[in-house]
DNA sequence: TATAAATAAGATAAAATAGTCTTATAACTT
DNA sequence: AAGTTATAAGACTATTTTATCTTATTTATA
């Protein structure tokens, strides 16, 4: 698996969050719901998105989380490195901790390159990016196709 | 992580095996010493390569695990599949289990072409040629670099 | 034929990941 | 002030992956 299952559940949360009005927090509760995302397993994860200050929490009635400025701004591979790590971008393919282009391991020279590629798909836009697309071209968000992008 | 740990096991000692000359059968012994894997968890990642054709072994002193001509022929690319299963090249970036041209992702199409590019990185050439460029270059399949291509 | 050398197979253990449940804390409402 | 709604945090459980250990089986050789 290319992400782990928490980082796919926190991109696909942070793209709800960026499909919302700026300014309104929304609950947990709603995005799990909306999302078919265990709720307590999702909560974890928004905290480290939280602590990570791409998003912030409110307690209480009409609580819930929103994007900052910096998370709306950011990409899906600043999302990714803060819950699975930077070894996808930084290791060797073959896992080989001495590998790098003065001493490269069979896969090396094609890896570099193929990890720029999905370094690259993840970085191409910003959240508010992929909204404003996600809206106009209605990208699926759910299993059952049926999100709305309000 | 892109690959298991398993699968880069299978990997790395499937090109060591076709550093060897064909028809020596290599112990699962020399091999685990000479690659710094536990042995009996490279036993079992070895018998799958085996069930799936792509080895052959022979018990009994002198005996082993050695390529088949079908395996020397194989790429990486069905190496990894026959360990890891062919999911990291036929499901949605975000787990979305609908997902398809007809009603894509936000990431659908940008992840066909970067998966097009992990499979390519894979598939581009035997484990026959890996070993040929390997001996050339002196390629590193170890974290001390110091495999001999014999 | 007995012993040794090798893989095969199954049981077990450890670690990482995924998921659930309970309690604490903060903020709003009445 | 009390009750309600929400996140925070920690304990706990389950599953998967990784790793180890033990026993069985096959083959060669002395």
């Amino acid at each position: 698996m290319l992400l782990s299952k928490s980082c796919v559940y926190g991109l696909r949360a942070s793209i709800y969050l960026a499909s919302k009005k700026d300014d309104t927090f929304i609950s947990i509760k709603e995005m799990s719901a909306g999302l078919n995302i265990s709720f307590h397993f999702l909560t974890k994860i928004l905290q480290q998105l939280t602590s990570a200050n791409f998003m912030e929490s409110y307690k209480g009635p009409n609580g819930g989380i929103k994007l900052t400025k910096k998370g709306r701004e950011s990409t899906l591979l600043d999302m990714v490195i803060a819950i699975d790590g930077p070894e996808l971008f930084t290791q060797c393919a073959l896992g080989l901790p001495g590998c790098g282009s003065k001493d490269p391991c069979p896969l090396h020279d094609s890896w570099v390159e193929t990890r720029a590629s999905i370094q690259g798909m993840l970085e191409r836009t910003t959240l508010d990016e992929i909204a404003k697309e996600g809206k106009e071209k209605q990208f699926r968000l759910m299993e059952d196709g049926n999100f709305q992008w309000s």
